[in-house]
RNA sequence: GGAGGGGUGGGUGAGCGGCUAAUACCACCAGACUGUAAAUCUGGCGCCCGGAAGGGCUUCGUAGGUUCGAAUCCUACCCCCUCCA
């Protein structure tokens, strides 16, 4: 169970390798898009192919309120199903214990889901969940875990934490398809001793690869960092390294620099379908009123469909128009580009000059114009305030 | 010619004596979004000063009037629509 997964260089504690799936190879650094329903919102698999995307993630729990585990399989597993011939990870539904808190109740056994689509009561235990997935046919399936809030106190997180554990090992015992990886999942907050004890309790289980889930949930970007840094250290170096839900490209980078092999996000599509546009420079809003007459691509570096075929003031149009196409266009181009600052990590890593690639990316990477204003704005009233308060 | 209905902020359209610088939606100007209940959500949107709190000024076809107070009541005028001739 160790051969799966090669690394090939080591820069710091970058790396760069390859996952071996029943579907074929992932690259690491890896970003997986998010198909939580069997969908990469706005995307035909043909865009994602044309992108340059290895693998992608979908998402058991929403899978088994519609259209139903079961009949995914009957119409011969997820893959077809969707028509996406690559590889695919499933979530076990552990994050919908933390995003949809208010429809759930956790015991011992498992989570009892009250359904958000029509308030049906639905049972996912850990037997369940990889069951759930082998049904699916994920390349890849989640243990299911207990995500608490990151601001839950020491007992609460210790709780979630210890209950991960034990199911880790149900969904490890129950786990049966030989063409098939299971990660199990790291919980514990932003504690470095709970963490490192997760780290233990999960890795002692041997699974194919280990993620990191509960960070990226509105804990202070410096813990997630820390945290990260402690599980490149303490998860093993044979094995995947999965950052669950990172995220924006300065996070990926950072977290490629902590040691991490495997992203996946939400961010880059739903922003996109929102206008934001992700660029060497930073993160820019196409609906906004300055690109109504930009007779430029969105991203002059960038060789992505939507850039090379397209104008940002056709873009802006297709967003102000709120045509269909522009949803698409963006969701091709953030992904492009996250899919680039992979291949660039992975070669980075493999020349040996991560840091400086690091570095660059770090330092052009800046807010807009519209944040750097707003900051300028902030320093300006926070001087005033000391002002004030020296007066009083 | 007769009868009736109506003119409100960029648009549609509420309000019909003080709680109204004026509901709502759209448009417009920004912001947010990190294992997707999201093509969603939040804020702003007459003018001037202010970071804000707040203050000042000018608004509901036009001109007068009644009233402590009017987009709301009265009078005249201008324009629009429907029906009957």
């Amino acid at each position: 169970m160790t051969d799966h997964f090669q690394v090939r260089a080591v820069d710091g504690s970058a790396r760069t390798g390859t996952l071996r799936t029943a579907h074929g190879p992932v690259e690491t650094p890896a970003f997986m898009p998010v198909a939580t329903l069997g969908s990469v919102k706005a995307l035909a698999p043909d865009d994602l192919s044309s992108l340059g995307a290895d693998i992608l993630l979908a998402n058991a729990y929403h899978l088994m309120l519609r259209p139903g585990v079961r009949l995914v399989s009957d119409m011969g597993g997820l893959h077809a199903f969707m028509g996406w011939g690559g590889p695919i990870l499933t979530d076990s539904g552990g994050f919908q214990t933390f995003s949809l808190s208010r429809l759930k109740r956790v015991s011992e056994d498992g989570v009892l889901f009250q359904s958000h689509l029509d308030g049906s009561e639905h049972f996912l235990s850990p037997e369940a969940a990889i069951e759930y997935q082998g049904l699916l046919g994920a390349d890849i399936a989640m243990a299911l875990d207990e995500c608490a809030p990151h601001d839950a106190d020491d007992t609460r997180m210790r709780q979630a934490m210890e209950r991960t554990h034990r199911w880790a090992a149900r969904c490890r015992e129950s786990h049966r398809r030989h063409d098939q990886h299971l990660f199990g999942i790291v919980q514990g907050g932003i504690s470095p001793e709970m963490r490192l004890e997760s780290a233990a309790a999960v890795t002692s289980l041997d699974f194919h690869g280990y993620a990191v889930g509960g960070l990226s949930v509105g804990e202070p970007k410096a813990d997630m960092y820390r945290i990260v840094s402690l599980m490149g250290e303490a998860l093993p170096a044979n094995k995947p390294r999965y950052l669950m839900g990172v995220g924006s490209p300065e996070d990926l980078v950072e977290c490629i620099a902590r040691g991490m092999d495997m992203f996946d996000c939400s961010l880059p599509t739903r922003v996109a379908r929102n206008g934001g546009i992700l660029t060497r420079a930073g993160r820019l809003n196409v609906v906004n009123a300055s690109f109504r007459e930009a007779n430029y691509p969105l991203d002059a570096d960038c060789d992505c469909y939507a850039c090379r075929s397209f104008s940002a003031a056709y873009i802006h149009h297709l967003f102000r128009a709120k045509e269909l196409l522009a949803y698409r266009l963006a969701s091709i181009h953030n992904l492009r580009f996250l899919m680039r600052l992979m291949e660039d990590a992975r070669l980075a890593i493999a020349e040996g000059s991560f840091g400086a690639f690091r570095d660059s990316f770090i330092g052009g990477y800046r807010a807009t114009d519209e944040e750097l204003r707003r900051s300028q704005k902030d320093k300006w009233l926070e001087a005033r305030r000391r002002g004030e308060s020296q007066a009083d």
